[in-house]
RNA sequence: GGGGGUGUAGCUCAAUUGGUUCAGAGCGCUGCCCUGUCACGGCAGAGGUUGCGGGUUCGAGCCCCGUCACUCCCGCCA
């Protein structure tokens, strides 16, 4: 028997024909005297039909047919009778009555099941363990769909605009700037190792020296870091770097992916070019880089209006030349003590000394510090706060780093309680994508006492600050931009260095790199750029991420076919696992754990 | 490394303050009945070391300690 269509397929127009279907049984409607199955595949159901007074062997058989039994059918298409149509299965206004029927292979009862109109889904634990059964799931069938679609629509996209799909290493060499990384042993090469690669960042450059011009490619990267619900040890991004370029070139090279990949996964129009804020605006207006703007509850400076408060957690902050701001939370005067203490203790974790609060609530000010305002002070807050009965206004005062930290994150729990409490709708169908710009070049690190790339090291400087790298290397811009869509970090790039002094000089005295240290890890790079490399940039997108948002689950691991447990274990295969005494000798390995297998 | 949540039948969950619903419901499963169902229906039935180990108590699914697994967050993720 050859399957001549899939279980998706059949409509009126196929009434009358044959057809032979193979696929899962769905579920099981035996009548007594006829049997109803509806047959799965990856495409969708299709109702089929045991008839005794039609086919009596393949109706005996059909009693044995239990859930996610394989089965091929063959038989002729017909419309069901008047009155028994269902609408809600595109292939609902036909049926299939069998002629044969041949059980291809048994199914054990599942250990959950795979209807998604009945009872509740399974806990992921145990998805995780039967993946293979969890994926056959329609709604995961959809997420492994458009996933492809996706990948499909970029390939798409970079073909035509020019560019090349390379691949690159997965065996790298270690460079332990930024991530943990994944070490391999090399057998050959006794007590040394390969790295998987946080990402083809030194391999896009080389291209480009390279005369590659437009890479581009669907890259897996690893990162021995702690998981989180949008993070897995090896994820996938889009990766992209072209030369001769300039950060508006790659602004609308990006633009039209995401408006290509929109129309693709969801058929919608997306507008186009995408807002633009700096680091510094999205800092002060939302703490956070890498705003939702879907919303408001936006940071109120009030450094000024404090600078002289008798309020003396204010005034101090200022004085010692840190800023006053408040949020409003609209409507949330009712809120508890207990949440309250909350918000304290979240903002305390990030660095604040505590949380000043005014709750808003018949006609007066509550709150412990309100008797140090003066009226001025009090104007200022109700003008450019727009105080209303039923709010609640939260401070921070302090280094305007802490302030934004805490305020940022504060904004952010404070939208969900206020959603919760449907006070706020945020559209979770509202694309608000968002170019952030015109980041640090250098951040200074307080714990390692030294700066730090804000990007990567291989960021370029915006071209006028350069003078500055040597003096006040925290003010120097770099041509770095960020893609961001409601709150999500979409992706990042920059337009890199390719003069082999300057990037020298990063390393070296801005970093401070040891010259033997920079030589050994980036030695070959810096030759490279030596032999006529062009100026080029280029950026990386998360493609789980993106996947998940297209498919609105906020878990990357619903859009990966073998996700792993925030332990980094999978749970299907059982991995990692222990491996036996003589591969670790054939890699002139030695463990040194506790219980080791 | 730290903090929060969860763990009771194959699955999803319930079980008032520790004590006459000391193990229950729906789905699934098994058997029987049923010729137009599509969340089919009806009848009957099987199925439990309440994650694991200890402790407190006259008595623990519930309280305490430890441990394991999953999950969310912080740190971390150039």
């Amino acid at each position: 028997m050859k399957r001549t269509q899939h279980c998706g397929e059949l409509r009126a127009a196929h009434v009358g024909q044959k057809a032979i279907l193979m696929g899962w049984v769905h579920a099981r409607r035996d009548l007594g005297g006829i049997v109803f199955i509806e047959l799965r595949d990856r495409e969708g159901n299709t109702q089929v039909v045991f008839d005794p007074q039609h086919n009596k062997p393949s109706w005996e058989l059909a009693q044995s047919l239990r859930s996610e039994f394989v089965v091929a059918v063959e038989g002729f298409v017909r419309k069901r009778p008047e009155g028994t149509q269902n609408l809600k299965l595109p292939t609902g206004e036909v049926e299939l009555l069998v002629d044969h029927l041949e059980i291809l292979n048994p199914s054990e009862t599942p250990p959950f099941q795979l209807d998604e109109t009945g009872s509740a889904q399974a806990n992921e634990e145990l998805r995780l363990q039967y993946r293979y059964l969890d994926l056959r799931r329609p709604s995961m069938t959809k997420n492994l769909k458009l996933r492809h679609r996706v990948a499909k629509a970029a390939r798409d996209y970079f073909d035509t605009n020019g560019f090349l799909e390379v691949e690159t290493p997965i065996l790298f060499k270690s460079t332990p700037e930024g991530a943990r990384e994944y070490l391999v042993p090399s057998r050959v090469n006794p007590g040394k190792f390969y790295a998987l690669p946080q990402s083809p960042q030194q391999f896009k450059q080389m291209l480009m020296v390279a005369g590659v011009d437009r890479y581009f490619q669907i890259a897996k990267c690893f990162r021995d870091e702690d998981l989180r619900a949008d993070r897995q040890p090896e994820f996938t991004q889009i990766d992209v770097e072209l030369s001769f370029i300039t950060r508006e070139d790659m602004y609308a090279l990006m633009e039209g992916l995401l408006a290509t990949v929109w129309l693709a996964a969801r058929g919608e129009k997306i507008p186009t070019p995408f807002p633009r804020m700096q680091f510094l605006e999205a800092m002060e207006r939302f703490g956070s880089d890498k705003p939702d703007t879907r919303f408001g509850l936006e940071l109120v400076d009030f450094t000024k209006e404090f600078a002289q408060s008798k309020f003396k957690v204010f005034r101090g902050a200022v004085d010692s030349g840190g800023v006053v701001k408040a949020i409003n939370a609209k409507g949330l005067a009712s809120v508890t003590q207990g949440q309250i203490e909350t918000l304290t203790e979240t903002a305390k974790s990030f660095g604040a000394k505590g949380l000043a609060f005014i709750k808003v609530e018949g006609g007066e000010w509550k709150s412990p510090i309100v008797k140090f305002f003066n009226d001025e002070e009090k104007k200022a807050l109700t003008e450019k706060l727009k105080i209303e009965e039923g709010d609640l206004i939260l401070f921070g005062a302090d280094k305007r780093e802490t302030v934004w930290e805490v305020l940022g994150r504060l904004r952010l729990i404070i939208a969900e309680i206020l959603k919760k409490e449907g006070k706020l709708k945020v559209p979770e169908d509202q694309w608000n994508f968002l170019w952030v710009i015109d980041f640090p070049l250098i951040t200074y690190n307080p714990e390692s006492k030294r700066h730090v790339a804000t990007h990567h090291p291989f960021t370029s400087p915006v071209v006028e600050d350069v003078p500055l790298l040597d003096r006040e290397p925290t003010k120097v811009r770099g041509q770095h931009y960020d893609i961001v869509l409601n709150g999500v970090e979409l992706g990042g790039g920059s337009i890199r260095i390719h003069q082999p002094e300057l990037q020298k000089k990063i390393f070296e005295q801005v970093l401070q790199i040891p010259p033997e240290v920079a030589q050994s890890r980036f030695g070959y790079m810096l030759q490279a750029f030596r032999y006529g490399a062009p100026p080029h940039g280029g950026i990386a997108l998360g493609f789980d991420r993106l996947c998940a948002i297209l498919c609105g689950t906020p878990n990357i691991r619903d859009v990966i076919a073998f996700p792993k447990t925030a332990k980094a274990v999978d749970l299907m295969t059982n991995s990692p696992s222990e491996v036996e005494p003589k591969q670790l000798r054939d890699l002139h390995i030695k463990l040194d754990v506790e219980d080791a297998g």
